[in-house]
DNA sequence: TAATAAAAATACCGATCGGTATGTTACTCT
DNA sequence: AGAGTAACATACCGATCGGTATTTTTATTA
């Protein structure tokens, strides 16, 4: 062996995960992946089996790179409603964090892949079922806990927080202006105080 | 003149409108557009510049089938929590409209557009900005008609409110699943009536 | 230092891309 | 009826697509 190879297969996700964030699968072409690594297509086709692999090894790069700073954020609190508090302060952020690679990589792949591409469909649904269903199980945790209102409706709630926060981020995308994800944060927050036990 | 050229336009429009909503543009071959419409290139050519012509106006008339049947029925009432009634009564029934044709147009278009195709990008934020601002202008019609509580936030609620809709959509379109825009026309409805002066 | 093998570059493939130039068809009007 | 033209089809263009076969480079090891 002479350079490390998995080097460089990491060096070629980072380069090239933001370019198919930003330009969806069949946006992309071979030859922006090239440019953007700096490598040649051998290259890439010695460290990938073809354009799929690569765009689904990239766009799970780019999850981890979003997610895996909330559930550290979360793991480090005990209490449902302070690991809710924690995500809601994560996303009060997520919009300078996810603008330079060209929004949030679940919503554009799941749109780029919904009818179109089955296996990247497949592997974003699975995500978004898990941050969802994540979501549903932090209320019921609180309300086990007696944090929170026996009453309160775990999964519609959950359901409802995870479409409020894609919605507040496609829109502070599109218009560029974090002011939406922040409104949304607002809503949330309250909507969570609403069903606290003080 | 011999066969009718605005008839084969809009037939055109029709055929590939839903072809773009769901492949995106760069997704969408202009062999796709020949076999959907079962004319050939140069039909297609004679009746629009290029492909991105065919793509807006495309854009312009998904559109329009989502938001002319919303606007005819807001226009038929007076009073602003009666129109904003109607606005969640119509998204509840939004999936059913739009899941035949691959999606929102919007949410669909925003996201492909962004970054790739600054011409379809505008025309689709022009939209965007013209539902939020009605949401907005709405809320403040019911603040002046005296229906809504004077210390309403009407920007903060009118762009949460579009935010909360996109999202919800986003989910039920992924999920194949039209209870997420339901549970958040739900939510919506009981903000609006927090701010209702009975 | 020569053999070996991994890593990357080069060169090439058929297919398809968006677009155009040129025909052909079908209808209107004189 | 035949000239003229709008509507559409056919045939073709260079460029680029994703992918592969082959060659070159680079480092390790005996």
């Amino acid at each position: 062996m002479q350079r490390d190879s998995t080097v460089t297969h990491s060096f070629i996700l980072e380069k090239v995960a933001p370019i198919f964030n930003k330009k969806g699968y069949s946006g992309t072409a071979l030859s922006d992946l090239t440019e953007a690594s700096g490598l040649t297509k051998g290259a890439l086709y010695f460290h990938f089996r073809n354009k799929q692999d690569l765009a689904i090894q990239a766009f799970r790069l780019n999850v981890k790179k979003v997610i895996d700073p909330l559930a550290e954020r979360m793991k480090s609190h005990d209490r449902a409603v302070e690991k809710l508090e924690m995500l809601i302060s994560y996303y009060r952020d997520y919009y300078s964090l996810i603008v330079e690679e060209g929004g949030c990589p679940i919503l554009n792949m799941a749109t780029d892949a919904n009818n179109n591409n089955p296996e990247l469909f497949e592997a974003v649904k699975k995500i978004i079922l898990k941050l969802e269903n994540g979501l549903i199980d932090m209320i019921r945790l609180g309300i086990e806990q007696g944090e929170i209102k026996e009453d309160a409706d775990a999964v519609a709630l959950g359901k409802n927080i995870y479409c409020m926060i894609e919605g507040g981020v496609f829109m502070s995308v599109i218009h560029k202006d974090p002011c939406y994800v922040a409104n949304m944060m607002d809503l949330i927050a309250q909507l969570l105080k609403e069903i606290t036990i003080t």
